[in-house]
RNA sequence: CGAGUUGGCCAGGCAAUCGCCGCUUUUAUUAUUUGUAAUUUAUUAUAAAUAUCUAAAAGGGGAGGAAAGUCCGGGCUCCAUAGGGUAAGGUGCCAGAUAACGUCUGGGGGGUGUGAACCCAUAGCUAGUGCAGCAGAGAGAAGACCGCCUAAGCGUGUUUACACGACGGUAAGGGUGAAAGGGUGCGGUAAGAGCGCACCGCGCAACUGGUAACAGUUUGUGGCAAGGUAAACCUCACUUGGAGCAAAAUCAAAUAGGGUUCCACUAGGCGUGACCCGCGCCGGAACCGGGUAGAUUGCUUGAGCCUUAGAGCGAUUUAAGGCCUAGAUGAAUGAUUGUCCACGACAGAACCCGGCUUACCGGCCAACUCACUUU
């Protein structure tokens, strides 16, 4: 089992209509003051994930690739605890207080998001 | 050693594990071509070569001095373009460097600093037009508020004399102002005044030095001023076509309309009309062309970097040798742990270069200046 813990491209959301197709059919949409979780079920063997962090939310370029590259690796990790669960589109829009976090909140955050997205999915069903 | 100036360099290091994006090599897979063998004579097996995709392994590489702001200049791409003029914009001491520049270097002039050094949008207001608060009598071929001067003629005191006054003269003094139309001294005068003279300053011309800007213990000449502002219009000189890599090129599902060839063949359908004739509209296939989504190229070998030597005060340039140093595309360069110390600032490539500007924790090196101490 080399391939844990790859992140290759299929695991992200790739096209303007990738992103389209989870705004437009949203089966959970879970926030807090920091970010937005957007999620759809998915039919695909993997969970795919895209960003979408505003320029005028996080203004420097550094700081909004900080916040990429942590939630990126935490799908990662993510990705293999999950495999043989539902599969999701995921969409994460990012807030101004973003910046703020340290990595470790960052995990927290994201973290607790992915709770109440399993307690509402699981509610539905 | 302290304080400082200028120029250059660095931008946390090391180790382990996991992850991302190119590149190279190898292996596997797939396709094509060729050869050989077998037979079902167009299939199978096998070998070699080539190519692409995917997968795996190994090796090696992977943000900056500002990658930023997008303020200039250039390359590159497409569009426009006979030539000339006008408009509009830009630049503005001189010489040089450069692909080019609003950049850089050297020099002149002015200013700041004890100094090393630094700063200057530094052409023209003796072509024209405009602008200048308050104060002040007057602010641009100026001006009589106080002051100074004067009494020939005029007025008043009746008259000569004398006194006072109006007219008049005056820019030396006071006062106002950022600025009051050269300064000092002597002469001169009613009082004054470049009114005259000397010296200083200034303008013009000559001469000398310098490529030039410009400079001068030089000579002559002019009594000597219509001052400031041109990041005010303007004048003069030089200069500028437009858009940008989401440029542009190639491949190419779809869709609208088009062309060529072949097939079908006057049959059928629809409209007009009560109906017939008539008139109008409507075929199928292949190929070409077109170009949207998407993909690929553009995309990193370049006005490149390093070293040495030569030319030059220098910016820079010439020669030789060496090096290849990110190329992503919803967008890679990260995470965790350990460890060391100075405890880590500003900040992330997006076609590529040359600058400028702005942000910034600090560290190192070189040259120079000032002060102090010591010899």
């Amino acid at each position: 089992m080399k391939k844990r813990y790859e992140y290759a491209r299929t695991s992200r959301l790739l096209t303007p209509g990738d992103f389209r197709s989870v705004f437009d059919q949203v089966d959970a949409k879970i926030s807090c003051s920091e970010i937005t979780l957007l999620a759809k079920k998915s039919e695909l063997e993997t969970n795919r994930i895209g960003f979408i962090i505003a320029k005028k939310q996080i203004k420097t370029a550094v700081a909004r690739n900080r916040v990429k590259r942590h939630f990126r690796e935490y799908f990662r990790k993510f990705n293999v605890h999950a495999q043989n669960e539902q599969k999701f589109d995921f969409v994460v829009l990012a807030r101004k207080s973003c910046q703020d976090l340290d990595n470790p909140k960052l995990d927290e955050t994201i973290q607790s998001l992915l709770k109440r997205l399993k307690k509402r999915i699981d509610k539905t069903v």
